[in-house]
DNA sequence: CAGTTTATGGTACGACTGTTTCACTAACCG
DNA sequence: CGGTTAGTGAAACAGTCGTACCATAAACTG
């Protein structure tokens, strides 16, 4: 044996990456210019992933699993009525903070919806968030099993996001909370 | 002066590039392949159109233009209460037939959002469906000047819309509408 | 016919792509 | 020290990209 492997160092990269995807998008994504941003070279970003594929099914896991995280913690306080938690579940989505997420989230669905054979897994990755917010509606719900509720909370939500980040419309969306709030109470 | 301008050429070229952009997507397009696939060359594409990103916005007018036509004719029975045309509506851009052209809206503004630089007038092209929508939904409408509800109706159709394209489930698609459709009711 | 303009083919340029190959250094074990 | 493995730089490969250049054919006017 000899100069054990440094796993911590791929983790690094692998960070500097997702930032760097959140931040510039997908789409023209190359190693060249990539590997110059992260101060290193393609020959190592493909030396630690594999290939280019790998690499970005690893960056895409990474802004997921970042996403995930703060999702657990920050949202849904238990006690409010579904109109006050949609309100919060609105206003952390749709926080500046989240622009970069909600970019890569449309620039990924919209790549897997003309090509589903490179995201073989995605119809999970949308329905899995049902997971959590059927637990968050689930008052204004028809049994343990309903799954229209959340469809019809996240589509809501999903369309008016794709508005706001096209528009940059806030007020006129904020507005369109309001009254589906009010919808969701009568 | 000498041999006489043809100006359809140009416009044949350009509905088949709209077809081949419709079945396989903005993403990947390159010159070669189209003119291959269209049975002429790079060379008379850069003729026609001047250049790449002028023949894509042709492109973009011209699917554009096609699904435009349709909606005014096809949609909006003046008659019904807004439940039926939310259904009517839904049916109409969920229809199959609708597939390409949704797939390229969603690929169009997923792109637009993270480069909004290349589409200097895209806001109003989200917003100018509230035209036709706003008269559609002008009765559950709150006076002359709402956008709100247009905002929300179209919010929840193209969340719905991109959640039916992903995940291909048109069952949970279909009673959500009629969740929503219940909550308008109301 | 000559003259003029449109339409077209072929080709080459420079830049960029993901990936591979070769060489080399750095860090560890016995 | 030698041996072994991890890490890394530079360069090259084979390909694609959008586009420009040069020639030439085709269709028209006088």
């Amino acid at each position: 044996m000899a100069r054990p492997t440094d796993p911590a160092r791929r983790e690094r990269v692998l960070a500097r990456a997702a930032d760097h995807v959140l931040a510039h998008g997908l789409a023209g994504l190359s190693l060249r210019p990539l590997a110059a941003a992260l101060d290193t070279s393609p020959r190592m970003l493909l030396y630690d992933f594999g290939s280019k594929q790998e690499l970005v099914s690893a960056i895409l896991v990474e802004a997921r699993r970042r996403g995930a995280a703060r999702v657990a913690g920050e949202l849904a306080p238990e006690t409010a009525g579904p109109e006050e938690r949609l309100r919060a579940l609105w206003a952390w989505i749709s926080a500046p903070e989240r622009v970069p997420y909600v970019r890569l989230f449309f620039e990924v669905h919209a790549d897997a919806v003309a090509h589903p054979e490179n995201y073989p897994d995605l119809a999970t990755l949308v329905t899995d968030w049902f997971g959590t917010l059927g637990a968050t509606f689930r008052d204004v719900t028809e049994g343990p099993g309903d799954t229209v509720t959340p469809t019809v909370v996240m589509a809501f939500v999903r369309g008016l996001l794709l508005d706001l980040a096209v528009t940059g419309d806030r007020d006129r969306a904020d507005r369109a909370v309001d009254r589906f709030a009010g919808l969701l109470r009568a």
